[in-house]
DNA sequence: CCAATACTTGCACGATGACGCAAATGAGCA
DNA sequence: TGCTCATTTGCGTCATCGTGCAAGTATTGG
C-alpha cells in the first residue's frame, strides 16, 4: 500500500471515487510555460472519459443519428446491454455535457447537445492548432534541455 | 506496442484483452438507419480512451505546448508519476495516433500529431453537425415509437 | 387506490486500468 | 569491453469500471 508513496493516494479511507483522475494535473509544468493555455482546459479528460466506452459511444451515435430526443428504452434497443446499464450510461453522458435530458411524464428523452459538443471539439482543435502551427514553436516555451 | 496484451492476470488465462470494448457495437441499430454513417467511425472510442486519463491528457498538453518533440524524461518532469508510467502513457498515446515518436540515439522524442489530431476532431464535429443540423432531423431516420 | 410502465438505484462480480518498483534492454562512450 | 544514460518491460497491488439482476421510485391510467 505504501507503494504509491506521496501523491494521489491518501493511503486508504475516503476513496473519493475517481480520485486519481482529479489529482494528477500539475498546473504548470516546468517546460511549456504560460503560452497556449486554453489547451489545458479544453483537453478535458471528463469529456473523453464519457466517450471512451464503445457502448456509450454507440449510444451517442444512435441518438445523434436519430436527430430527436430518444427515450431510454428506445435507445436500449440500439445495443445489447441491460436497460439499467443504458440508463446509467445515458446519465453519465448527460453529466459530461454530451447529452441533454428532458423528462416528460414517465419517460426521459435524451438528445445530443449538438452545438455544445461540436464547439468543444472545434475549440479543442483550435487550441491545438494555436499551440503549434506548422512553422512556429522552434525555441518555443519548452526549454530544450 | 502490445505492451499490455494479456499481461497482469495470471489467474484467468484466456482474457482476450479489452474484450467488451470490441464487442458491444451493434453495427446498425434498429432505429437510426443508414443516414449519417460517418459518425460511426469517427466517434471512435480508441481516441477518447487515450485522452480520458488526466495524466495522459496533461502529458499531451505539455508536449503540445512544447511545440517540438520531447524526450520521455523531459515529459516526465511535467507530472508526478514514475518515469516508467510516463513511458507507457506515451506509447499508448502514440498507438492511438495522438503522438508521433521518433528515436534518436537512446532518446525517444514524442511530438503531437497536430494536423492528424485536429483533423480527427474537426471531422467528428462535422459528422455530428451533419447528423442533425438545426432544423432537420424531425421525422429523421429513427422511428419515433 | 391499485396496477402497469419507464426509469433508477443497490449490490456483487469479474475485467481493466494506473501505478511503482525493480530488472531488462539499447545505445553511445571511455 | 565495461559503464552509464534513456527508455521499456515484468510483475504485483489496489481502485475503478461495465455489467446484470433484483428491488425501488416516479408517473400515468383504470
Amino acid at each position: 500500500m505504501t507503494q504509491m508513496s506521496k501523491r494521489t493516494r491518501p493511503i486508504t479511507p475516503p476513496t473519493p471515487k475517481a480520485e486519481h483522475r482529479k489529482a494528477a494535473r500539475p498546473a504548470t509544468p516546468k517546460h511549456a510555460a504560460a503560452c497556449c493555455r486554453p489547451i489545458d482546459s479544453l483537453l478535458n479528460p471528463e469529456l473523453f472519459r464519457a466517450l471512451c466506452d464503445p457502448t456509450r459511444s454507440s449510444l451517442v451515435a444512435c441518438i445523434a443519428k436519430c436527430g430527436r430526443g430518444c427515450s431510454v428504452s428506445e435507445v436500449a434497443e440500439c445495443c445489447s446491454v441491460d436497460l439499467s446499464v443504458v440508463s446509467r450510461h445515458l446519465s453519465q453522458l448527460a453529466d459530461a455535457g454530451v447529452l441533454h435530458s428532458r423528462k416528460e411524464g414517465r419517460t426521459v428523452f435524451y438528445a445530443v447537445r449538438y452545438s455544445d459538443l461540436t464547439k468543444m471539439l472545434r475549440d479543442l482543435a483550435d487550441s491545438i492548432d494555436e499551440c503549434c502551427p506548422d512553422g512556429r514553436a522552434e525555441g518555443g516555451c519548452c526549454v530544450p534541455r
